[in-house]
RNA sequence: GCUCGGGUAGCUCAGUUGGUAGAGCAGAGGACUGAAAAUCCUCGUGUCGGCGGUUCAAUCCCGUCCCCGAGCA
């Protein structure tokens, strides 16, 4: 028996992926697995709109809310967790489903990753040193000596990559160019993936966006907030990030009002959303692309189940 | 009612010793190869409050009117 065809939802935050996901584990008998850079923190449900109890009941939900608030999550620990799931979930002959809005955890996903070995710790640290003593600029020139060829590949006032370009190049003695040439491998080669993709439109997004921080807001998120001030969590760590948590810092260390929190909150998270629509317009492939927000719609679900048990029998 | 400030981009405000103007934020578009809810790139014509006047030329000077703020009555 042939195994069952993951499907990948992709899309903007708030755009009702979650909900579709669900009901499609309900239909397909299926395992939802999270594909989402906040909602894999313990601490921080509300605030990164993991699903509810009410949810977790209904269907089996997977890589929600399990790392501490220390620990950094990235592509590949993500997608060694994923391969696990999606393994385990075809061996009880579910149907893996992976929902979220991190482009590239879904993008390595499907297309695989460069094999560059994983940074040293050491490294990674003098990175992050340099850039607190001499800003992008010092680290850009450090990498300009070493890796004149690495150097060209990256924005020279982009942090993220500067830095990981040079962590890359003091690691391995490698190039970033060179590892970049090297081809991309996939963690589950024998499988292909059901896409789907929702691209709703900007403006009733924006709308969702702020309806949902203003329930976050009266759900508790600033005591969620409040609990990670308390445990002097560092605002560098991965967690701190998560849309809403450096406002609502800001509002209980007295440097804003909590209504400019709310406000610069809902303005941050439509540039989120803005970019997350980018890149799942012009990244991702699907097979079916929403125009709008699910929101329980039955046609749309009867729809992509129907396009999905196609796709599943011509592949048995 | 009087006096003093203001009225310039969606918002906050610069500026032009008179030659029709520019920042930040917002917004739009884009990039994305291991912290991605991250990180970065590109994009600025608007009756310069209205109407008159002076001037070759007014957003700028003068007059007048309207609006906002502060003070005095």
């Amino acid at each position: 028996m042939s195994e069952n065809v993951p499907i990948i939802i992709g899309g903007p935050t708030a755009s009702g992926k979650s909900q579709l996901a669900i009901d499609l584990a309900t239909a397909l008998n299926g395992v939802v697995i999270n594909a989402d850079a906040s909602q894999v923190y313990k601490s921080i449900p509300i605030i990164s709109a993991a699903p509810s109890l009410e949810d977790k009941e209904k269907v089996v939900h997977r890589l929600y809310e399990y790392l501490d608030d220390e620990d950094t999550n990235n592509v590949v620990s993500w997608l060694s967790s994923v391969e696990v799931e999606i393994r385990r979930a075809w061996l009880l002959g579910k149907t893996p489903i992976i929902v979220g809005g991190s482009g590239l955890y879904i993008d390595n996903l499907i297309n695989g990753t460069t094999p560059i070995p994983e940074v040293n710790p050491e490294i990674r640290e003098e990175a992050f040193e340099i850039l607190a003593k001499e800003n992008v600029d010092g680290l850009y020139k450090r990498l300009l000596s070493i890796d004149p060829a690495g150097s060209l590949l990256v924005n020279s006032s982009d942090s993220t990559r500067v830095r990981r370009a040079y962590e890359i190049f003091k690691t391995t003695g490698v190039s970033i160019a060179q590892w970049f040439n090297e081809p991309l491998v996939k963690k589950i080669p024998e499988t292909d993936f059901f896409v789907i993709k929702l691209l709703p439109d900007k403006t009733i997004l924006d709308n969702r966006c702020d309806l949902r921080f203003d329930i976050m807001i009266s759900h508790g998120a600033i005591q969620e907030v409040k609990n990670l001030l308390l445990h002097k969590v560092s605002p560098m760590l991965p967690v701190m990030k998560a849309k809403g948590i450096p406002e609502l810092c800001a509002y209980l260390t007295h440097t804003i009002s909590l209504e400019e929190a709310i406000q610069t909150a809902k303005i941050h998270t439509h540039q989120y959303a803005k970019r997350q629509l980018t890149w799942f317009r012009h990244k991702l492939k699907a097979n079916i692309v929403l125009p709008k927000c699910y929101d329980g719609n039955n046609e749309i679900l009867n729809d992509v189940k129907k396009q999905y048990k196609m796709l599943q029998n011509l592949n048995k």
